[in-house]
DNA sequence: TAAAAAATGTTAAAAATTTAACGTTAATAT
DNA sequence: ATATTAACGTTAAATTTTTAACATTTTTTA
């Protein structure tokens, strides 16, 4: 289906889902001193199959040697670069919610390269409230922002029938990547990538697989 | 691979992600008075085809009428009790950070019959504070609770490392399903469900995507 | 009343994903 | 030095998912 492209090689979807997973586990052996790791193992700790770990590292530039399986720092250093994890990632926030805030505060994103450069809410209650280290901008401050040129992503942390509206306004703005916080589909242009994150969703999903057993 | 049993028929695991989806603009469009909807019309909304539309339909205890389309109420009804959105789901939270802490005082998953009844985190300078309605509770707690039998769900918002403990507890203290907030994998025994809702992994994802244009 | 049209349910083909199988390579041991 | 073995890379098969095609049904219209 949906497919994109590296250099030469196009990598499948489910395989670019899976990527961030081995470079977490990547840099969690590194920082236990771990030296190599095998296929069996990565498979046994990110519930995969060895093919299909071996199967996904055949995408991305680095061997593993037989008998020894994969340098955990080869394997670290191989995926980051994939996955562009040297730069920053520049993200906006609109919707100050909860959910919003939550996002705003954490500390982890930040120190795994995405930073955080502006919250935006419509709620005129809202605007101008500090958030951790943020002050809510109106929705109007946010094309401006993005018109900089350096904004990444944007995050979509707002209400159902808002997100759409939401969606066009960032896009216009200029942002290519959208991280969609809500129940709701986006309908976006083809230069425009969205991953979504429905906790509510899969809630859903899980209250019914937890129900049919 | 995976399948879920229900009476008779199996729903493949593809189906049972889109059917909540299905259900959301079900109700949508029920409370914007729509009477009834195409699978054309379904499918251009949520980003699918009518064919996917039609078969994932045919899964649920519902049909549609020929030159009409599915009625709107009809189609929700169905969808709701395939899902068991009737009854409340009852859900333990574990982990009272920022994303935590924002789950639990988020009443959009109450008012969609997502029931928090405890929130619990190991970290003593927490526990016994208020965060919107609940009181923190210490680890020790949580089987208690669970032996009740009244829980359903775990939500899981530890860091990584902790993740698999968190797990182990809850299962160990009856908890059936887990949503895994974390980006750790869960190693859990058949009888559990897992959902992942890997925010970081997705916004590694997305990175990668708009990078690679 | 019969033909046309629109939308379904279903069958079958296509595409994507996962898994198994196996030849190859590098380390270890005899 | 050679045999053995463990793990990789790759090819091919199996499975799952998606899409297309079409026969069927219901409504509308001439």
């Amino acid at each position: 289906m949906e497919k994109i492209e590296l250099e030469t090689v196009c990598i499948p979807v489910s395989v670019i889902r899976r990527l961030p997973r081995y470079l977490t586990e990547a840099q969690r052996l590194c920082q236990e001193g771990v030296e190599w790791v095998s296929s069996a193992i990565l498979a046994k700790t990110l519930g995969l199959t060895s093919s299909t770990v071996r199967q996904d590292l055949s995408y991305i530039d680095f061997k593993g040697i037989s008998k020894r399986g994969y340098s955990a720092i080869g394997l670290e250093t191989a995926l980051a670069r994939t996955l562009g994890v040297d730069r920053d990632v520049v993200c906006l926030l609109v919707g100050a919610g909860n959910l919003g805030r939550a996002l705003s505060m954490h500390e982890g994103f930040a120190r795994q390269g995405f930073k955080i450069v502006g919250v935006f809410d419509n709620n005129p209650a809202i605007v101008g409230k500090k958030i951790g280290r943020f002050t809510v901008q109106g929705m109007d401050d946010i094309a401006p922002h993005v018109a900089a040129g350096t904004v990444d992503i944007g995050i979509i942390s707002v209400p159902h029938d808002a997100a759409q509206d939401v969606a066009d306004l960032l896009i216009k703005a200029g942002v290519r990547g959208l991280l969609n916080m809500t129940t709701a589909h986006l309908q976006v242009p083809e230069t425009v990538s969205v991953v979504d994150v429905r906790i509510l969703l899969s809630l859903r999903e899980l209250a019914y697989r937890v129900r049919s057993r």
